[in-house]
DNA sequence: TATTGTTATACTCTATAACTATA
DNA sequence: TATAGTTATAGAGTATAACAATA
């Protein structure tokens, strides 16, 4: 029994995840903002440049949001030289997504930010407390 | 390596801890919405009943949020008589915030719920992992 | 009929600034 | 000067519906 009223929460596993998951989105976006880019953008741009080629749709599956919340994001990396749209042979539907060198360069660098930001918002944790932490959010919501 | 493209983020905690958030907090309002509640009215209303007398801005310094935005949640709990905003002897400013017994057996009722929501969403989990996330999550946030 | 990309829109959540009455 | 409660507002994030082009 605390004297702090949070104390009625804590034994609720959702309540702290949501909690700390606030806490880590707040510190990466204020790390990515130094690479001009939002945790969506970066996580997109991330898939494309590893899966060149990729589509709207599969970018947008993989990320668990809709296709249509990605056009804009899409519009502006284009618009800032990151990618182009480049057209599939034989599905006139599709643009494949492919991401130029500056890209590239751009989350090379940002991986190395992102690497060191989660050391430090997971600096209470050993490193295989880190790893066993990864592995259980997964089981959670990949199922 | 694998086919799935969401593959390119596996590894980034901070990713796997948003998504399975929000898989939770999806669930979670799901049930909740059968006792008129939304997760931050649930647990606002669980610390008022615990905690009977405590002010608005204690209960939004618990829940991390802004005082601004508690105001129309308490505003509509206590429409709906789940609570009363008492005087506070000795501070004008103030308002203790009372339950209604029918608030107590509202949470009391809820808490059940939350529970089996809680044993549903972390089921792919042993009860030693799921102490072991709870335990892990807060060591990130609460520090 | 179904899918890709697109536009427009609405809704939720949250943060901020400014105000009042009290301390 | 600082704090509790309040109001209004603006931004971000996300979901939905509808459409054109293509499969």
């Amino acid at each position: 029994m605390t004297d702090d009223p949070e104390a009625e929460l804590s034994h609720l596993t959702g309540y702290n995840l949501k909690r700390a998951s606030a806490v880590v989105q707040a510190d990466l976006a204020g790390v990515l903002t130094g690479f001009g880019l939002r945790a969506v953008t970066y996580s997109a741009l991330r898939i494309i440049v590893r899966r060149p080629g990729i589509s709207q749709s599969d970018v947008a599956d993989a990320l668990g949001i809709e296709k249509s919340n990605l056009v804009q994001l899409i519009d502006d990396l284009a618009g800032r030289g990151l990618l182009t749209r480049a057209p599939v042979p034989g599905d006139r539907r599709r643009h494949a997504l492919m991401p130029t060198d500056a890209a590239t360069r751009l989350i090379e660098d940002a991986d190395g930010a992102v690497a060191a930001h989660e050391q430090a918002v997971f600096a209470r944790l050993g490193a295989d407390e880190q790893r066993e932490l990864n592995r259980l959010l997964r089981l959670v919501w990949v199922g």
